[in-house]
DNA sequence: CAAACCGTATTACTCATATAATACAGTTAA
DNA sequence: TTAACTGTATTATATGAGTAATACGGTTTG
């Protein structure tokens, strides 16, 4: 069963990414592999206190990414091979790294001062 | 005149958001100073390609932080001390390293991982 | 002074997000 | 078999973001 104890929900972005984004990061992590069970839209609803309706937009795109394969009535797993893994890998990394570096570079930093302010921050502490 | 040339909007986050952030970036950076003139609601709007209330709205915001001083009819102005300087400047340092942290973590990325992720991508075009 | 700007305000509309309350049919295990 | 779960679907409502079209009054400059 997926865990979704590290789950942090922030405001500004919409929920339903935010979980398909913590489903693909725990791909790339590989703390999520195929066949690994979901936990039920109503279940995971009611864990991260959303609507039933929000859990289960997330869950469908993933079907539609292929990624997680469900049937009426029956529980849903996730659907992995070499090839969507590197495919998710390259689309998240690509796109974290990229907003990253146009977010350092607005500010004004140099690539030595953006690794320093990432070494900085690695360490602390995230989790509220 | 403040520049908005570097200004490149994504979707997914709010014009509005977009603006307070490019403006605070460029505090950091040093290209927007104290007394610098800001383009006017509807110059910077058509520029833009969005309504006047959306570019209204990022201006109310950084009036009610104190960063600009805007009077019925004249134009607008920057009004940065290094007080708040600072402030906005330990704020999005501090907030664009966290999430960056908690996105990397997320995806099992070691520091020296994300590092070299940053490094790789950080001479890339970014601009579309 | 007068024209051309400026900031400010209002109302109405569309769209996406999220919630709410159900309902129905398929699967699974006691 | 039947109860307790599943996934799926529908309709309604609320809110925020963004657009659109105006309007009013103050400032600036020729």
């Amino acid at each position: 069963m997926i865990s979704f104890e590290k789950f942090i929900m922030e405001d500004g972005m919409p929920i339903y990414l935010q979980i398909l984004q913590y489903i693909k990061r725990g791909i790339i992590a590989g703390t999520i592999a195929d066949g690994d069970e979901l936990p039920s839209r109503r279940m995971l609803s009611a864990l991260l206190g959303v609507n039933p309706n929000t859990v289960q937009k997330a869950y469908r795109m993933l079907e539609d990414e292929g990624l997680i394969s469900s049937h009426s009535g029956a529980k849903s797993y996730m659907v992995l091979n070499d090839e969507t893994i590197a495919r998710v890998r390259s689309q998240l990394l690509e796109g974290d790294a990229v907003g990253i570096v146009l977010s350092m570079k607005q500010m004004g930093l140099s690539k030595a001062e953006a690794i320093a302010l990432l070494e900085k921050y690695w360490d602390k502490e995230v989790n509220p």
